[in-house]
DNA sequence: ACGATTTACTTGATTCTTGAAAGGATTGTG
DNA sequence: CACAATCCTTTCAAGAATCAAGTAAATCGT
């Protein structure tokens, strides 16, 4: 892991499709083959874990954006995590926190209409605390 | 936006690197020009905003993740983004927020020790609430 | 300090992918 | 029904990736 792979990850970071001929020029290596191996030596340490794309969630019909902090007394998270399961589609990223609750919960809706169905339900589960994304 | 063009999104999400005959084929679409033109139309419409790679912070020595509920009475915000700005290595969010604080911040360290650093200094600014990620 | 070994890079040949152009099928419209 | 528009398929040439061989540089043990 040297200066290059790390010019090399971040070049991968602002354009992952990019043509390891011009990824190469740009690290200054002559050539592809050298910039294709040191990727491949990237990906098979687990550097690299995955190629993926950036969505734009508000065209894709999801422009509501917020963080729940979710507080629970329970013991068993269980029935938490089986909810968090039917509802995938707005389900983003649950982070185990320590501090303020138990998880951070990261969700995206189509509209505050379809958030609060959500909250009605999560609240059979366990307490919560919402924050609303206003500026990314 | 059909329900092709659903299942490239989600193909892409998974490999942004597909080639187009393989993308085409998962998505029952004969040859790479199809699949081709329909990313085009995609990137075009600002759909699919970038091409990316996942990278495993914490084997890029960044292992501490945490988030920040940043507080502040003062109307100036300027002086705490000034401070971001020079804390780039570590920030990987800052979402402004309605609910509990002005800000949720995420961020990254390589340790503890230089989490505390930050906090000392960002507290010169802001006051803020810590919740340290256990789990992803 | 020396040669041996490993590692990383370059080069060139072959194979594969992409992009462009032309033609065909389907849908919508007057 | 004819026409236009849209989307898909096919084909082919240009460009890129992969593989193998050769070279240079760094590392290691003695």
């Amino acid at each position: 892991m040297d200066n290059t792979d790390r010019m090399i990850i971040k070049e991968l970071q602002d354009n992952g499709r990019m043509k390891m001929k011009e990824l190469g020029e740009r690290v200054h290596l002559t050539g592809q083959a050298a910039a294709s191996s040191r990727v491949q030596k990237l990906e098979d340490e687990g550097i690299i874990e995955s190629y993926t794309i950036r969505v734009n969630e508000k065209k894709m019909g999801y422009p509501v954006h917020c963080f729940l902090t979710i507080i629970t007394d329970s013991l068993h998270h269980q029935p938490y995590f089986a909810f968090l399961e039917t509802k995938q589609e707005y389900v983003r990223n649950n982070y185990k926190i320590s501090g303020e609750g138990c998880y951070l919960l990261e969700c995206r809706f189509p509209s505050n209409e379809e958030l609060d169905g959500f909250l009605v339900q999560l609240n059979k589960h366990v307490s919560y605390k919402l924050s609303i994304v206003i500026r990314e």
